[in-house]
DNA sequence: CGAATCTTTGAATCCTCTCAAGTCTTGTGG
DNA sequence: CCACAAGACTTGAGAGGATTCAAAGATTCG
């Protein structure tokens, strides 16, 4: 099983400049009717980086520079509670942004700290690009309220799926979306999320986290492959997300 | 105590065009920034209403042609579980805005079912008002942008204080909600929700919430006075909702 | 006034949490 | 490279909390 503890011995990579012209995944994403070629010069101070599970992205409080786009893997966002237990309010998938906060005022701060759930690959966009986007090109609001749009969505997410019903069914739901967004990435295992995660994203304890988790392996829900993956039954977890009782 | 059933005896009430001008919370509203003066023409199709409690506002599905801006009283906005289940997805206060993704595209669908939940007061405004809007003044996108992310906040606040924690803590923190929003609104007692919607809030179920409500009452916590309102203790509310383990 | 709906309450069951101990993993430093 | 320490995960037992089912009060509206 994996770790994905914030110690992780391995480093956020830069890598370089963003090619957005050659973007696989630019058709989902902020830029998905731009003319990219056109504006070329503009884009340039777009990184990329790499983050291994686990790591920061930025921090709840700083001054918002940077809109996030994420290419690949998975990111969180959380809120810290009164008792210093975490909770997450929404998962960030990709082709979807992080940060959209940066957009409101130049010092803005974000409102959460977004970590990489998953090993994942990230575009960190200045907001200035994205204002003079809009200004030269209205339209350009329209593609960022569908952003600010999904991220209602994926916080509706996590209020009717992840947090409403039995742990079984939270649980379940949760391994359902890994494997949506495994299946979207074109993977045939899914990785699992550290029985943290899986508690700030259900609002339940580890320990029964831990415990359903146990059930699904025990009755094949989940099967262990080799060490980086997990295959799963799809059709039985479907069953325990929704309940459906059986007259 | 309070009856929200939907099939309340009184009817919205059409209270004609909106007067803008002379609007009271405008400050905290959608026209914030605006030179409602001059922009009378535009704004002239804005029509109030007055919802009573339990009323439906829009429904989910339907094609949506207004933003709906809360001037007094409280929305619910709702989806329907797999199981016929409801379940808040958040609450919409005065000065904000109910039904925004009309914003999105012309033959954008409600996400949700909104519903009055005390009664309310509600500018219907046409979403090509606020395309016109956006195009002449292109500084209006800020404040729609502001307007999507306090929509954010919302949805995390079911997530994080009425999703998370203890029955008792749910509806403690639920209550301090309403005391909060009643005292914005200057009055002095808080209109208490109906067991359905306060466990649509909370995922938790209506006899749950049923004993806890009792416990409140009993304890003094919540206390009737004549019929239309309820006065409350909130330091003990407080204690009860951030469970502050005294060691 | 009466039917329908909502709310309250009780009792039993089941589920979830807490606390605690034990196991496994991982990264560090010798 | 191995041993160790720290952290993460698992598992058990018991207590406490929440749900379920059922029936009895309240309200509301026609």
């Amino acid at each position: 099983m994996q770790n994905h503890s914030e110690s992780k011995c391995l480093n956020v990579r830069w890598e370089g400049r963003a090619n957005c012209l050659q973007c696989a995944i630019r058709k989902q994403t902020l830029f998905a009717d731009l003319n990219v070629q056109a504006m070329e010069p503009l884009l340039r101070p777009i990184q990329q980086y790499r983050y291994p599970a686990g790591k920061l992205v930025y921090a709840e409080g700083v001054v918002a520079q940077h809109v996030f786009v994420v290419r690949k893997g998975l990111l969180k966002l959380e809120e810290t509670l009164h008792d210093g237990n975490l909770r997450i309010v929404r998962l960030v998938e990709p082709g979807q942004v992080a940060g959209i906060e940066a957009l409101l005022d130049h010092s803005h701060r974000y409102d959460h700290n977004a970590t990489a759930l998953q090993a994942a690959e990230v575009c960190e966009i200045p907001y200035v690009i994205l204002h003079r986007l809009a200004e030269q090109h209205p339209v350009f609001f329209e593609t960022l309220m569908e952003h600010w749009h999904h991220q209602l969505h994926a916080a509706e997410q996590v209020i009717v799926e992840f947090s409403t019903g039995t742990v079984r069914e939270r649980v379940a739901r949760a391994l359902l979306k890994l494997i949506a967004l495994a299946e979207a990435a074109g993977e045939q295992q899914i990785h699992l999320l550290g029985v943290r995660d899986m508690s700030a994203l259900t609002g339940v304890t580890r320990e029964s986290i831990s415990r359903v988790m146990a059930e699904f392996k025990r009755t094949n829900m989940l099967v262990k492959q080799d060490d980086t993956g997990i295959s799963y039954n799809r059709a039985g977890l479907q069953r325990f997300a929704w309940q459906e009782d059986i007259i």
